[in-house]
RNA sequence: GGAAGAAUGUCCGAGUGGCUAAAGGAGGCAGACUGUAAAUCUGUUAGCGUAUGCUUACGAUGGUUCGAAUCCAUCUUCUUCCA
């Protein structure tokens, strides 16, 4: 008999494993906050350093009396550092040992991130899970790349943490970088575990590799990051990859891929993905998924939500967000019940079987 | 009654002798999306065939030409202007 984890936050607990929905620019695209908290059941959303540094800028943020004000979210919220987006932002950005300076894709004009910096603005902004200020490399990288990158990482790592002083009320996490080199990964853990942070992240994969490669990386890491504190998988994932995280061990997940998806008309079901622009839902008067609690679900036919996305109605991207949010926090539930029980393995099989998912 | 103009693929619309099965949209069909520069992007869209290809296509019918969506004649329909 196994537990699964509990997360005490300044708003609330949190219980592991657990998927966080993406809010990038304190919000999650198209959801109010009471769905959040009704309809998908998240008790821990994240926001974005960068984004925000832009517009509106954290000390709005912070004259409004913090982000969770802001927003009107009550529950906790996690906040990435930028690290992503000096990944995800390509030629629009110039990396030194300093800091990265960005070329704002909103105006063109040139901002200054350093670890510094970038605390700073998770302080203003008052989240309660902060992230290091970090390089996630791109796939694929060279081995020398990838070494000096994940160098200068650690390097930033202890200077966020010296800089970080409000460590009562925000709780910051390293970020083990690597890329797909396993011994480089050990090297990172070291490094990291050296600067004692009350929890750890594994950046860096998810970034376009195949699924055996993640899947090694994440076996290799997973298993080596301290057993007593939280472990954090970003940008994860698809339904499988979440499994996958939960059976390494991992405690918290995000990505976007259930907002976007929505936005993009998928769902994510038990039965597999399903294109609601596909001809064949036209006339399918069916739920999405017989085996979701959702507020779609249970008031919403597949024809009709066809018709909102053939009509580019924003209300289909809406019933879409909170069925295919609600579809991984909830699987992420099931997760843990199966891991109360020890059953986790085999809840995985079941799942894959029904969904499928080629076992790996 | 007279004058001028227009008719193009599912729709809108470019094309004014060969490089045109026909630009570009829209619509249709399908695919992608993983710490959000994404309500975005990609492919495909006359028929048959695996394919070289063949057939049918630019209002209708006939003609000129080696060759016509493109030039000519007649007809049909529509738009605008004049009486």
């Amino acid at each position: 008999m196994q537990d699964f984890g509990v997360l005490h936050l300044p708003h609330g607990d949190v219980e592991t494993p657990v998927f966080m929905p993406v809010g990038t620019q304190a919000t999650v695209k198209s959801m109010t906050p009471e769905e959040l908290k009704d309809e998908v059941k998240s008790h821990i959303i994240l926001s974005n350093t960068y984004h925000l540094f832009l517009r509106p800028g954290p000390e709005l943020i912070k004259d409004a009396g913090g982000l969770h004000k802001f927003m009107n979210w009550d529950r906790n919220i996690l906040t990435d550092s930028g690290g992503f987006q000096v990944f995800s932002l390509g030629d629009m950005r110039k990396i030194t040992e300093e800091g990265v300076e960005f070329r704002s894709h909103i105006d063109g004009t040139k901002k200054f991130i350093s670890p510094e910096k970038s605390m700073e603005i998770q302080n203003l902004l008052g989240s309660d899970i902060m992230m290091c200020f970090d390089e996630c490399a791109p796939y694929p990288a060279s081995r020398d790349y990838v070494e000096k990158s994940m160098a200068m990482t650690a390097r930033w790592a202890a200077r966020c943490k010296e800089y970080h002083k409000n460590t009562e009320n925000q709780a910051l996490f390293g970020i083990i970088q690597g890329g797909m080199y396993e011994d480089l990964r050990e090297k990172s853990i070291q490094d990291l575990k050296a600067l004692d942070f009350p929890g750890y992240a594994i950046g860096g994969i998810s970034v376009g590799e195949p699924k055996e490669m993640f899947l090694k990386i994440l076996r290799h890491t997973a298993p080596l990051m301290p057993e007593n504190k939280p472990r954090y998988l970003m940008g994860v994932g698809t339904p499988d990859y979440l499994i996958e995280a939960a059976i390494s061990g991992i405690d918290m997940c995000d990505c976007v891929i259930p907002t976007r998806m929505a936005r993009n008309a998928t769902a994510l079901t038990h039965y597999g993905r399903l294109n609601m622009l596909n001809a064949c839902h036209e006339r399918d008067f069916t739920t999405l998924d017989p085996d979701c609690d959702c507020y779609t679900c249970k008031n919403y036919s597949r024809a009709y939500i066809r018709h909102l996305f053939k009509s580019k109605e924003i209300l289909g991207a809406r019933l879409l967000s909170i069925h295919n949010l609600r579809f991984l926090v909830r699987l992420m539930e099931d997760v843990r019940d199966a891991i109360s029980q020890d059953l986790l393995t085999e809840f995985k099989q079941d799942f894959y079987k029904k969904y499928g998912y080629e076992e790996m």
